[in-house]
RNA sequence: GGGCGGUUAACUCAGCGGCUAGAGUGCCAUCUUCACACGGUGGAAGUCACAGGUUCGAAUCCUGUACCGCCCA
């Protein structure tokens, strides 16, 4: 049977087709299966604010690949997919949304309409993430699916937090935090950015008590602050201030007296006046400060929406910039004012509402991190240890440090967070008798009395009713909500039905995790596979959740790939216009080049960039995105090719019917594009030349020919190394390795020596299974990275050749997706014959080169004599016929015998001289000349090679074989430089 | 300020103590011959950022400098 691929691939149809079937056989469901041993991924769940992007596409295509290999590495290999709720950047893109179309702020909405409206947005969302990972291939086990919100997660979540309130690792205090005085929230360090903000800097004096005249002078960069000024700090070494230190300084704005203390860490005497004020409950060093001076007291001026509140007086109700124009003048009028310059500050913005950032003095709750003397165990030591004693393993291994240093500070965790959207803290301020209270406590319920407050904290595994504690008894739930994080730490568990038992799902095809069932099979989970700016934030919370919550590291493997950044190394984002959309990528150049292009960048190193292109909507030519065209700064662009106008791809807010928008794409997409289509080829002239095919074992190694031999000692190195490669996660490695030897290897010489043994019917049966073998072991190795193209072209050889394989042929497996990896004999990897085999190209294409430097036309057959050894002889005469047509060669003839002929092209290689008649072709200035061009490289070569043997140290400390390897080749060297040297008197000769 | 990474061909990157330093793209030339123009063949193209050091031997290891990027204060 013949059958006949089209002549290009087309991944669209490839896409449509295998996904069904894929899934309509359950290849990506796992179950336990004491048989085979556990492969397992939790896949860092995406935010649900948005869609999938090009860092998505490569954390997931490199989990993907893993899942992938292993499976057909007899693996049980289970993926388990899902999304994270995000908090603070979900909550404020649907409050944005819901402002812009209805122009109401949450609060006129209120708490329940708001969730309920982000329940919505996620449902869409969490759909369209899910629908995206399925189109790039994710083999993820969907009816796994979970949500950091969801049921399961929630109790997760909860008993998490009231094990941790009850073991006393949980407590409430006071902090310092990013105020959000829009969103009326804390945000944390990573949600704010710093710019330079162009600002003031006013200068001061506070008098000085019982020292009339006596000021003491001040910058700041924001005056109102001084309402809630606690001291004046100066250096304890600057001999300005010694006699000021202890006095009182007196506040004009209020009169408050305030003390003048010495510092050394807060106040720095080369810098202004060399004092500053201090405001603890407004300023992190002052807060600092506070810490260390606690007499000198701490005061609030701010309400949460940015006015200032009682602790101001007179300014009482300004928002805080109208309060520093009020407190300027009424300094100035005082005549406490110095003057003022224009001045750039960089000041902290909050990344989800744009509005500057207040440091701001709340009750938060925390996670305690250190030591404990209680013998149970300090959370941050746990993390470290399991680290350190090598239990959980980093690749690249130096990922480690910023790690451990991170959790050597120990510092506490802060978990609350001012918003709507996510687990509110099951925590409830309970007022009333207390026997009424001390008879509810028990073990699913627990109580601190909070003295200063005079009122209890009471935390419950289930939700507290207003009558839980009879009648007198009020009680109020905690407002706040938890840190994204705290949901997201328990990931890897919670996933898997943690603490138990199973939860009735809500959507029929979603399997119940059963956490006793799973727990012994699939815990701890394989690797986690991430970026490595969440490496303290997630990676560090999930392992010390693992290991107080299960007593179990959460993962063996922490693999941290690079991040993709444009080309000029800015981070991609949508509002620049420089960020490549995964979907554009498929539509354009399929999804296997998508996967491909994802592997091919993931290098040891931190970043890859990646050149953006806008696609011409008209003609389809690539113009490259340039500075100017980001953060929509030019609406137009003139295509070079067509002339015709578009505009760059980017965050533009609507379709303009005018001028269509332009998407975006890379050249680095092409090499995996054009890589699929190479295999496909390569497959498609198999399929047409497979009439007659026969099964059967192959014979003896060395009964094989050549090229034969060389081809499989070639595929067998390939898979080694490809699974060498994927052990170490070096994925860039792998695209490598399977680029080179498909295309270099198989395509360019063992496909082309093919086509003449197709044509012999003796040769045919033995080379049909070479290929047909070598193919099946190729499209092995191919899965992982780019599945379609495998399955299309499986599914297109098992039609012809349903039982195949070397050396044995055995029936294929009815997917590639559950083949078996390859994995071939040792003995088929063999140097000597791959140096052999060299020794053939080299004359291939040295006969190619003189073809082309005297542009002689193709049909032309050459003569060829080549001088050599017998055994090259051999190999070449053996190979003469299939060699013949690569080189364009009439008549053949080696041996150590050979003569020069007169007038010759020549080429010398190592092992070999060989010379082509070119009598009246032959141009003799540029053979000379390219003659004398090779002499003087290797002159070079040959003086580079002399000196070191002539260096008596370096033949006596040198490896024997390093020594040998330079003698022969400066034999080698003398012996092509004579050859050249003889050649070229001859033409010169033949000149005159 | 501390830490991590980068600097190799025009571009994107390999190479991690011993080849005459490689690949893909781009460029030049050539070929629409029966797998593939998303292709074949050949070619040009490099002071391996800079300065020291270790070593018989350095793109590779060490120290420092410069520039770029990220993380933490």
């Amino acid at each position: 049977m013949v059958i006949e691929l089209p002549k290009t691939y087309d991944p669209k149809a490839a896409q449509q087709r295998w996904l069904e079937f894929w899934e309509q056989r359950g290849y990506f469901h796992s179950d336990p299966d004491p048989q085979r041993r556990p492969f397992t991924i939790v896949i860092p769940p995406p935010n649900v604010t948005g869609a999938l992007h090009m860092g998505h596409a490569l954390n997931n295509t490199l989990q993907d690949v893993l899942i992938r290999w292993r499976r057909m590495q007899g693996y049980n290999a289970l993926w388990i997919p899902g999304t994270d709720h995000a908090g603070i950047a979900t909550q404020s893109v649907v409050e944005r949304l819901i402002y812009q179309q209805e122009k109401k702020t949450r609060h006129e909405l209120g708490r329940e309409e708001l969730v309920r409206r982000i329940w919505q947005w996620k449902d869409k969302y969490e759909a369209r993430i899910l629908l995206q990972l399925r189109q790039m291939g994710a083999s993820c086990d969907f009816r796994r699916t979970r949500f950091t919100l969801d049921p399961v997660c929630a109790r997760a979540v909860r008993e998490t937090f009231f094990r941790m309130f009850r073991d006393g690792y949980i407590y409430r205090g006071k902090r310092l935090v990013n105020w959000d005085t829009q969103l009326q929230t804390s945000v944390a360090d990573d949600e704010t950015y710093t710019e330079e903000t162009p600002g003031g800097f006013w200068t001061f004096k506070y008098p000085i008590e019982g020292l009339p005249d006596t000021f003491i002078r001040f910058s700041t960069t924001r005056p109102e602050t001084m309402l809630g000024d606690t001291a004046v700090c100066v250096h304890p070494a600057d001999t300005r201030y010694q006699h000021l230190i202890g006095r009182y300084a007196i506040i004009p704005l209020n009169g408050r007296r305030i003390p003048v203390i010495a510092d050394a860490l807060l106040a720095d005497p080369t810098l202004g006046t060399g004092c500053v004020k201090v405001t603890p409950a407004h300023d992190p060093n002052d807060y600092a400060c506070w810490q260390r001076h606690p007499h000198i007291g701490i005061i609030n001026i701010l309400n949460p929406d940015g006015t200032i509140n009682e602790n101001g007086g007179e300014f009482q109700g300004l928002d805080r910039y109208a309060a520093r124009e009020a407190v300027i003048r009424k300094m100035q009028e005082l005549g406490f004012y110095e003057g003022r310059e224009d001045r750039m500050v960089p000041l902290k913005y909050s990344d989800r509402s744009k509005t500057p950032i207040e440091p701001y003095l709340s009750d938060q709750w925390f996670v305690r991190m250190g030591d404990r003397e209680d013998g149970r165990p300090g959370l941050a030591q746990l993390a470290i240890d399991a680290v350190t004693s090598g239990r959980v393993r980093f690749f690249p291994d130096r990922y480690k440090e910023g790690y451990l240093a991170w959790l050597a500070e120990k510092r506490d965790w802060c978990i609350s967070r001012q918003l709507w959207w996510g687990h509110r803290i099951p925590v409830w301020y309970v007022r009333g008798p207390e026997p009424a209270i001390r008879a509810a406590m028990g073990p699913d319920l627990v109580a601190q009395y909070d003295s200063e407050r005079q009122e209890w904290l009471v935390c419950a595994r289930y939700d507290l009713e207003a009558h839980s504690f009879g009648p007198d008894v009020t009680i109020r739930q905690e407002e706040d909500v938890l840190d994204t994080w705290f949901s997201s730490a328990l990931w890897p568990h919670s996933t898997l039905g943690w603490p138990g038992p199973p939860l009735p799902e809500q959507q029929p095809d979603r399997i119940a995790p059963d956490w006793n069932q799973l727990r012994p099979y699939y815990y701890p989970t394989s690797v986690l596979v991430t970026s490595r700016d969440i490496i303290t934030l997630w990676v560090a919370r999930m392992v010390l959740a693992s290991l107080y919550n299960v007593g179990e590291i959460p993962f063996l493997h922490v693999y941290v790939h690079p991040k993709v950044l444009d080309g000029f190394g800015e981070t991609m984002s949508k509002t620049k216009g420089n960020g490549v959309d995964p979907l554009d990528v498929i539509d354009i150049y399929g999804v296997d080049a998508l996967r491909y292009g994802m592997v091919h960048l993931a290098t040891e190193t931190q970043d890859s960039r990646m050149p953006v292109v806008n696609i011409c909507p008209h003609c389809g030519a690539q113009v490259p995105v340039r500075p100017e065209h980001m953060y929509m700064r030019t609406r137009k662009v003139t295509c070079p090719e067509c002339k015709k106008p578009f505009r760059p791809g980017g965050p533009w807010p609507a379709d303009d019917p005018e001028l269509p928008t332009a998407r975006q794409g890379s050249e680095r997409f092409e090499i995996g594009r054009n890589f699929a289509n190479k295999l496909w080829n390569a497959t498609r002239f198999l399929l047409l030349n497979l009439e007659g095919y026969t099964p059967a074992p192959l014979p003896p190694l060395t009964e094989l020919p050549t090229e034969d031999r060389w081809i499989l000692s070639r595929l067998a190195t390939t898979a080694r190394d490809v699974t060498a490669a994927l052990e170490l996660y070096r994925f860039s490695e792998v695209s490598r390795l399977l680029y080179d030897f498909i295309w270099s290897e198989f395509c360019d010489w063992y496909i082309e020596l093919s086509k003449g043994r197709l044509k012999d019917e003796a040769g045919r049966p033995l080379v049909q299974r070479v290929l047909v073998g070598v193919l099946d072991g190729i499209l092995r190795l191919v899965q992982p990275v780019m599945p379609f193209v495998a399955e299309s072209l499986w599914q297109a050889l098992g039609q012809v050749a349903p039982q195949r394989g070397l050396p044995l042929p055995v029936p294929a497996e009815e997917s590639v997706v559950v083949a078996q990896w390859p994995q071939y004999p040792d003995s088929w990897i063999d140097p000597a014959i791959e140096q052999r085999f060299a020794l053939l190209q080299e004359l291939v294409r040295g006969v190619r080169e003189l073809r082309s430097r005297y542009q002689l036309e193709e049909r032309a057959r050459l003569d060829v004599f080549v001088k050599c050894s017998e055994a090259t002889a051999a190999d070449v005469l053996a190979l003469a016929a299939f060699l013949a047509p690569l080189a364009g060669i009439n008549h053949l003839q080696a041996g150590p015998l050979v003569r020069r002929p007169p007038l010759a092209g020549t080429i010398v290689r190592p092992h070999f001289e060989a010379y082509v008649p070119l009598a009246g072709l032959i141009d003799l200035n540029v053979e000379i000349h390219r003659l004398e061009k090779q002499l003087t490289d290797k002159r070079k070569a040959q003086a580079a090679a002399q000196a070191k043997l002539a260096n008596e140290k370096f033949v006596q400390n040198a490896p024997a074989e390093v020594v040998q390897q330079q003698r022969e080749l400066l034999l080698d060297l003398e012996k092509q430089i004579a050859v050249l040297e003889d050649n070229l008197r001859e033409l010169r000769a033949a000149r005159e």
